[in-house]
DNA sequence: TATGAATGAGTTTTCATTCAT
DNA sequence: CATGAATGAAAACTCATTCAT
């Protein structure tokens, strides 16, 4: 083991150290001592890797916000079923550890004043509504209610699910909870309704 | 302007302040001595208000935790009218401030496996179940969804909305979000629905 | 009630609140917040009837100075039978509680740097240097040893008696267990012993 | 001078400081300011060698449990030169801070009902009272009096020694004051005494 | 590069005391 | 006299960061 790759091992020791550490107690909770100590290494040691303790956030930025759910109203309907199959993969793609995803939450909490709209993490609710309002266009869902609401609730719903099954409310995985729950939601503006 | 009124006079100074730094700057990094700063009071005045900066918070938490919803099951239905005048209504009390609302919020997420069930907030998701249950028997709700993904969803809605709502992404007050997203949610589940 | 005897019946409420509090925790640990709250009265009348919390201390000193033992020299010996029948009636004295013992013990302990000399408890170590040199010179105790030091031993178990007693530590009486330890030292250095 | 004794040297720094203040002001009255500033270093710097302000205290506690005294029971008498010897060594172990043993003695009065048997300073009165019975049976010590009443005595008498020299009225060191208290009290429970 | 002792600004919290009502 | 809200100095303790070794 070179020198190279000493160093490298050194890092990814202090980056998994602090993952564990986020995910138990978050970031403003763990103090660079503990994380040091729980990667082995002293403490003047993570400075040599990191300018500030808030440089370590770059690294732990988490992407919940729906990117591919805005280029679904690029593609034809009918929209349920896509709607459908990209909560499911979404969630899949953050079933792993609910702790993580929950510190997520947490950050996006935390920072969603101070850098609004400076992250990438503005939604893109105007794409959102875009999409409800084709789908209404073209006879999928109902127009009882306005795309705006539509999309709003939709959102809305899809974070609660994040939350609630983040803090080990559900039991089955977060894909499968989002699903159920964009079923019950999309059914009821659908305009061809289950029995 | 007597004692008592002074006192909540204060007090209000205090919880404006707050509301203000915390909209701002977040929880965390607001110190109660900027708090009480920007209200005009003397650092030790907090305190004679709340034991602990924390507290600031319960007194939120306590509101989202939905009590009074459970106790809707025992009452005669519809309860479409009755969820969505519930729903406005802990919305509007918790209107004031998003910025405290996110806070208490972020400290769910925080403690929530680290305490689970101690402090109380275990959601009592089986009165929610029961609720949707005895609205389906009625013939209120359409039995195409079992009561248990229902009440999963409700819950899962409620949270989303507040989490939308705190980050300042709505642009109306949190009861009338609650409500608008209710609305689309319980329309949906109605036997009788808009056009 | 007339008002005098009101002002007599708070005043002694705040001295035996104060009392219970500094028995349990100490004087420092103990705020005026408690005791005006123990004696049932607001916090400000605390200071219609003392100008500081320094000046409750002055109800609370206790003598457990050995003050009469100071002259048993001036009285012809034996002084063995005497000793112990003091030790025993200045034990039965302070038998009431050992909380109370232990709270002036440490104020003993706490005061006896800043106001050395300056208040009452300074120990009269000549007069007992001599009582024992009495007995020496009558031919009651042993010579081996000086009057010095047989009167600095007899203070020492004197207070150590004072502090495993006040403890808990011995479980009886603590006249008894003064008179105890006081045989087996005088005993010890009599010229009459017992087989 | 190297890392290792720098740190030392610190150490010794901050005790000294410490017991300087301790002698003038008492524990209670000392801040932790105080003392590093004395010290001449940052107020920090104190909290990297003690834990708690109170830390500095259970150090000292630790010593007068008399730990070594119970395994004396375990060696081959006579007993009289070795106890001798193991308060002088106590004695010496302690002397260099008056200020901190009369803190840690008040520390001592102040908790002791409050976490008994929790902190661990029961003492084991039953192992001192199986080493005078042992020195009964060899023929060391006189059998007048019961094994128990010697080791309740004896205790007393350390605790005693250590009150009375950490107010400073003694003005040998504690090592020699023990070692005179238990000559005193031991020769006269010894068969063969001095004249 | 790694180390860990030193730093000191900053935090929450306590509490004796004051004073207007 | 009694009250209790307001005060603000002071305390213990934390922690990101620096830097000599």
């Amino acid at each position: 083991m070179n020198r190279e790759e000493k160093k490298q091992a050194t890092l990814q020791r202090i980056i998994e150290a602090a993952d564990r550490l986020f995910c138990e107690k978050g970031f403003e909770e763990t103090s660079v001592a503990e994380i040091t100590q729980a990667a082995g290494v002293a403490k003047g040691t993570f400075f040599n890797y990191f300018a500030t303790k808030e440089e370590l956030l770059f690294k732990f930025q988490k992407n919940f916000y729906l990117h591919e759910l805005f280029s679904l109203r690029d593609r034809p309907g009918p929209y349920m079923p896509l709607i459908l199959a990209y909560v499911k993969e979404v969630g899949d793609s953050m079933s792993e550890s609910p702790a993580l995803l929950r510190s997520a939450l947490q950050r996006f909490l935390a920072s969603s004043n101070a850098d609004k709209g400076t992250a990438g993490h503005v939604l893109k609710l105007q794409s959102i509504i875009e999409l409800f309002d084709k789908g209404q266009r073209s006879g999928e869902f109902r127009r009882h209610i306005s795309a705006d609401e539509l999309a709003s609730t939709a959102l809305q719903l899809y974070f609660g699910t994040l939350v609630i099954w983040s803090t080990g409310m559900g039991d089955t995985g977060l894909g499968d909870q989002l699903q159920t729950a964009y079923r019950v939601f999309l059914n009821g503006i659908s305009t061809t309704q289950d029995q």
